[in-house]
Order: structure tokens, then C-alpha cells, then sequence
DNA sequence: TAGATTGTTAATCGATTAACAATC
DNA sequence: TAGATTGTTAATCGATTAACAATC
């Protein structure tokens, strides 16, 4: 169904979209024209039409969008109808905030372990997951099929955390160590850096001084 | 120095270059040129020449870039030798985990206060900073010059809580919770959402799967 | 000087916007 | 049917890459 080469910015966008039709969706809203949701959300309706339509024709002439159609088949595209099990290793006060953020449960995505070298995590438990020692993580691996590993580890430890995790079937890594992995082209990576964020937010603020001091 | 109407792309771009930068730095590397630094980077070479030009002409010909000195001034655009005194409004696992990533500080980012609802955190402290109640959070920022707040809040909680440090003097906000601030055009705002990163691994990770069952 | 590599202009490529015919 | 709004093509705009003259 979904072409292949559509291009990074659509999918960029992609999330942004479906979290904005989420809360039209609990706000009870059943359609929606793409001029009404580039006022919300601050793009052109024709780059929203554009998008879209890489992916087929989700709308309908004179109506517009059904809220939830949409919703659910942006939600297909990203994947998130299928379950993703997940492992999250560094289970300190990163981890165990993704650990607890739930809403990640609601997008298919099921935490099945926690992993950490401290031995004084030895019997803590997240949402009902137990924090266990690294040690059984290889085992662990043989035994569960898992899609992602979440790691939040110190930049020293983290290269060779991810072999380790790769070479036991891991395809898929989302990284925050403050690092950029640089993994076998066939092991999908994504490296969360938020001081990138931070840095930007520090740039504006610079622009912004400038311009009303003048 | 730095000219108006830089690109967004290009801003977007500086911190990874500052951060690969501080890589070379630490390895002691004098000298770079860009062809050296695209294929670390894989990115182009002719991208990064002409990146760096916007802001002047931070190389020599036949040279390339003095590491540090590009390092540092790539740092003065992002404002980064200023210091920015913060403060962390939602001391929770994120806001922890945020508090204590001190090379935050290293960038000029200064943690002066922490705040939360939840009594049992009044006392607590992390890196010398104690867990304030919210009540006195107006009147804090009243006595402090407080240049960022970091929300790290529920979305219930979020739009009230940046409503009152914007009455207080606040004009930048990093924002965590799940759900995007639109503010006055004059507070300068990034929604950081880590489910959006999630979705497209989500995403990468369908695409792969689709390639190679064919 | 010869070699290397920048700074910068020109060419290409891709993404965004505008416009409108198709159609619900 | 008339009105609304999509799907889609064409026009514009911006960003990336290629090429090379300037210069260290």
C-alpha cells in the first residue's frame, strides 16, 4: 500500500499529524478539512493535501477528513497497529521515566524488560517489570523476541551495549546516550540528542536579544 | 556578526557539528578539513563549507579549520558562552534525570531551581539544588533572573504552569510535556516530543520489514 | 613555488506553495 | 444542483551539490 521513497521531511511530519488527530479524536471531532487543521497547526493545507497523498487518497471531495479513518491509517503507516516489545537498559531516572510513560503502551509499543548494572536496582519494579542484572541480558535476549532496545547509558558504555544487543537480534536501537551510534547499515538507529534541542532553544534566544536591543 | 536570516536547516545542523567538534577536541585534533569532517559525518563537504560560511569565514584555504576555534565560535552563535541560569519545573523522574545531566552546565546552562507539587520530594536534593514547592515558585523567580524554565510537566498541568512563569518574567521555555505550547510571539518555545522519534523508528522499522520479506 | 583546501558562484535537485479541475 | 474541498498538476522557492577561482 505505502510507496516506497517517500521523502524524510513527509515523514517528519507524519507524528506531528497524528498526535494533533488524536486530540481532535478525544475532543470528539468526527471530520475535518486540511484548511481547518493548517490553522491549528500552523502549515499550509496544501502541504498537508500534498503529504497525505503520498499515501493515497485519505480524504473526500467536499467533505474533507475523517478524523478517525486518518488517525488510524496515519497510526498503520507508522506501524503502530503492530505490538513492538521493547527493552529499556539504564533503568536510572531516564529509564524509568520512559519506563513509566505510559502512553508509549497506547502506540503498540510494550515494555518487557529493564535492564541496569546497579546492583541496587535488584528488586525494584516499574509497572510491574522487574529491573534485572545485566548479566541476564544475553539470556534474556535468546529467550524473548524483541523489536527495540531503549538505551540510556553512559556514552562509554553504550557502543558496546548495542553490540552486545545486536548480535543477539536486536534490529532496532533508540539511543540517548550522548553519542551517535555508528551500527551495521541493517540496524535501524535512532539518536535522541536532547541538548541539540536545548542548543537550538539557546540560538533563538540569542536572535531574540539581538533584535530588541536595537 | 552572524547575519539575519539564517535557514533553519542550517541552525539545525550546528549543534550536531558542535558536538563532533567537541569529539575531535577531547581527541586532541588541532586541525580539520571539511572533506575529513564530511566523511566522519557523513554528510557533504561542500554542505558544511557552505554552512559554516553564513556566519563568515571561520577556515583557510589550504588549511582547513583550527578545531577549537571553530568549536568556540560555532558556540558563540549558539549562545552558548553565556550563561543561561534555568530552572526544572516537575522534579519527577525526567525532571531528575535532567537535573542531573551536568554536562548541561558545561554548556552554560546553570540549574537554579527545582520545583514540584509532591511534598514528598520537599527536601530532596540533587547536585546541591533542594525540590521547592510549587507555591513558591512565583516569588522565586520575582528574586531570581531566571532566563529558562524547563517543563517537564502533565499536559493538564503544562499550559498553566507556562502561563504563570511567562506573567513572571520567563521568556524561554523547553517544554516535555505531550502536547505542543502555543504561546505569545514573543516566548520562545521548544515542545521536545520523544514519542514523535519513536514513531519514526516505528516507521524505519516497517520499511525494512516490508524490504526484506519481498 | 606547488599542493591543498577554502570561499563562493552556478547548476541541480527537491520540497513547498498555488491553482484548479475533478468529484463528493 | 450548488458548494465545498479534495487530489493533482504546474509554478515557485529554497536547499544541496558541484565546480573552480582565490589564496594560504
Amino acid at each position: 500500500m505505502e510507496e516506497r521513497g517517500i521523502s524524510r521531511a513527509v515523514i517528519g511530519r507524519l507524528p506531528r499529524y497524528y498526535r494533533y488527530l488524536g486530540e481532535l479524536l478525544e475532543a470528539g471531532v468526527e471530520r475535518i478539512s486540511s484548511s481547518d487543521l493548517s490553522k491549528k497547526m500552523r502549515v499550509t493545507a496544501s502541504q498537508i493535501r500534498q503529504d497525505l497523498n503520498n499515501f493515497g487518497g485519505f480524504g473526500q471531495q467536499g467533505y474533507g477528513y475523517n478524523v478517525k479513518y486518518l488517525y488510524t491509517e496515519i497510526g498503520k503507516i507508522l506501524g503502530l497497529n503492530r505490538e513492538h516489545p521493547i527493552i529499556i537498559i539504564g533503568a536510572g531516572n531516564l529509564g524509568q521515566a520512559l519506563a513509566n510513560y505510559a502512553s508509549f503502551e497506547k502506540s503498540g509499543f510494550t515494555l518487557k524488560g529493564l535492564f541496569d548494572v546497579n546492583p541496587r536496582l535488584e528488586g525494584v519494579s516499574i509497572r510491574g517489570i522487574p529491573v534485572r542484572m545485566m548479566d541476564d541480558l544475553e539470556e534474556f535476549l535468546q529467550k524473548n523476541e524483541i523489536e527495540i532496545a531503549i538505551l540510556t547509558l553512559p556514552k562509554s558504555k553504550a557502543i558496546e551495549v548495542a553490540e552486545l544487543v545486536i548480535e543477539n537480534g536486536i534490529r532496532a536501537i533508540w539511543n540517548f546516550a550522548h553519542t551517535d551510534l555508528n551500527l551495521p547499515e541493517d540496524v535501524i538507529v535512532e539518536n535522541v540528542h536532547l541538548s541539540d534541542s536545548l542548543m537550538k532553544l539557546s540560538y533563538n534566544i540569542s536572535r531574540y536579544n539581538e533584535e530588541h536591543q536595537k
